[in-house]
DNA sequence: AATGCATGTACAG
DNA sequence: TGTACCTGCATTG
């Protein structure tokens, strides 16, 4: 399921799999199928990921840029003895020529067939990204020490960081202990730069292991003496989808509302609206 | 079997 | 601000 950490390993994995390998291109659902047929027989050179946008380079200044949108999914299948029929909606099925690998995508937002100039230019559009080397933090810092925004609804903005998706912005805001609605203008420099190296490492450590797993080794189950988490995706979490459960570091029940259209949550104990004076 | 919901985004009005 | 996109899975009946 995808935030960035998804799109980098799929880069990683396209690259890994079908780099420098002629594929066949396939569309069976039809969606992809007139630059599939231009496509096919193609090499593929790579993949990259900035934020949640995955471009496969397929040479002559072509790449095919996926979006997964909410729900979709891109499968690799590597080491494979045969290549199944494809099940459901394939929009766009990649073969290794040697039929020994496979990739499906299916429910993207976007599968399309760009230039590396429109490449480009959805990455200039889109803030920096925290699994990129070369992201600059000081350019998200630009629009969140200026907005009256509410944190939460600028982590979210791909214009200002890209990649943070619904759960590493719960995680992220509950490890910094700042309430979600704050206005960003309200936060100091260091706190940014203090989240920003925090999601760095939560989300490499995400591309690593393929789940979000956001709770440091002292709130770990075994630590604390609970039953680990099983109703989820497999990573364990302070806040996200928690509604009504208790914080794993205070106690109390985890508060929950809609912000612009997506579902938040937060410790208001543990991430207070303001500071308190007995803190100072 | 039917319904609802989701780690996302774009566009209409 | 609401709705469409469009898929898989959990929950409901």
């Amino acid at each position: 399921m995808p935030e960035g950490h998804t799109l980098h390993r799929l880069a990683r994995q396209v690259t890994d799999v079908f780099g420098d390998q002629q594929v066949r291109v396939g569309s069976p659902q039809g969606r992809f199928a007139e630059a599939a047929a231009q496509l096919d027989g193609t090499e593929v050179r790579g993949a990259e990921t900035w934020g949640k946008h995955l471009f496969i380079d397929v040479g002559g200044d072509r790449h095919i840029h996926v979006h997964l949108g909410l729900y979709g999914s891109f499968d690799v299948h590597d080491l494979v003895s045969d290549v199944p029929a494809p099940v459901g909606e394939v929009r766009l099925r990649l073969v290794r020529v040697d039929g020994k690998a496979y990739a499906d995508l299916r429910g993207a937002t976007i599968c399309a067939l760009v230039t590396t100039a429109e490449r480009d230019a959805v990455v200039a559009r889109i803030g920096p990204d925290p699994l990129r080397p070369d992201a600059d933090p000081d350019r998200a810092w630009a629009r969140i020490s200026r907005s009256a925004a509410p944190i939460g609804t600028l982590l979210m903005d791909q214009s200002v960081v890209a990649g943070v998706g619904n759960v590493y912005r719960a995680e992220l805001l509950f490890r910094h202990r700042i309430h979600p609605l704050r206005a960003g203008r309200t936060l100091r420099s260091g706190q940014w730069q203090a989240m920003w190296d925090d999601l760095v490492v939560l989300m490499a450590e995400g591309v690593r292991t393929g789940i979000i797993d956001t709770v440091r080794p002292e709130h770990e189950p075994e630590a604390m003496g609970r039953p680990p988490r099983d109703d989820d995706h497999g990573g364990e979490v302070y806040v996200y989808r928690r509604a009504g459960q208790p914080c794993h570091v205070c106690g109390r029940a985890v508060s929950t509302t809609v912000l612009g259209g997506r579902n938040l949550f937060w410790c208001s104990r543990c991430q207070p609206a303001f500071r308190s004076r007995s803190a100072r």
